[in-house]
DNA sequence: TATTGTTATACTCTATAACTATA
DNA sequence: TATAGTTATAGAGTATAACAATA
């Protein structure tokens, strides 16, 4: 029988959201990283860097915390970045356990090329940007991550009844 | 003591854009990744069979280019995927040089599961959205590539320009 | 025992270089 | 020689587990 071609209400937007979203990260980050790399960094340098001058140094567990890793793995960095002079690490006289991270002369003036190289990086990226465009932009990306980090199955309404979509565990890991 | 305070102009907003950005996409990216491994699968997996489904294989460099990495690095991905029975790699009779990628029918499987989650998640990452400001997103997005992917910086001879935005090494440590 | 951090090890994704097999 | 793909190896970033030091 000649079925009824079903016309499917085609989004007007080609790859799905989170695919763009994920290109556009990888492009973007990439140019960040070798950004960074053009003047010695990298981006864990970069956000380790700039937290502790943010103050964020006051242990490397909330180090690791702001900038979203493991302590273990920030162990690495801050032991790569140590051996490079860019930081240096002392027990905490109040509270031995803990190690105090500091920027030597020779990391700070590597926080500064790295922060030359972003500031640079980021007026590029709002190339032709208004700041009004910019304030809508930085809204919807939190609201993605907002969307994707919260609790998968928020009686939100509105959006999809069958909003749970996600959890179905049992099905067939198949391998790995 | 008169002092000229410097006034920055506008400390813009909390931490800049690209940092945003990347946060914003490391956040949806696992999550992304997360769903994916809910049903078996990962990213290149399902870079991959997407690519294939949508008639991408004609060879596995035209394949790799699709997906922005490089022959060598999908044929592991291949090979991983090819030992897990979910596609099978044949020479082109026509050009015993060229190796056919198909899908296998657990391989279909595979696709349907992992496309049904990338459909979910898309949903979630679309609540509280509507069609206005995800098109306004994409143009944003779409503007953010252009901007950091063509030719940066006429004062830097280091990166050609004829690149399609993705990097060829890890980046160059040390240099410090 | 709990907390802070390190060491050892391994996994994923990626890359380059050298290789095989076709053409 | 040129093209398509593979194998071997490496490296960056991350993780977990076991450990040491300190409280």
């Amino acid at each position: 029988m000649v079925g009824t071609l079903i016309v499917m209400p085609v989004p007007p937007h080609g790859p799905p959201l989170g695919l763009r979203l994920a290109r556009t990260a990888k492009a973007v980050s990439q140019a960040f990283d070798d950004a960074l790399a053009e003047v010695g960094g990298s981006r864990p340098a970069w956000l380790i860097l700039m937290s502790l001058k943010a103050g964020s140094g006051a242990s490397q567990r909330h180090l690791a915390d702001t900038i979203g890793i493991r302590g273990a793995t920030l162990t690495q960095h801050l032991t790569n970045l140590e051996e490079r002079g860019l930081l240096t690490r002392r027990r905490d006289p109040g509270n031995r356990r803990v190690h105090l991270v500091e920027l030597t002369a020779e990391g700070e003036a590597a926080f500064r090329r790295m922060r030359d190289a972003a500031v640079a990086f980021d007026r590029r990226l709002h190339s032709g940007l208004d700041s009004e465009q910019t304030d809508k932009l930085e809204a919807l990306l939190d609201r993605l991550r907002d969307n994707v980090t919260r609790d998968p199955a928020p009686a939100d309404g509105r959006r999809g009844p069958d909003h749970d979509g996600y959890r179905r565990g049992a099905n067939t890991p198949s391998a790995s």
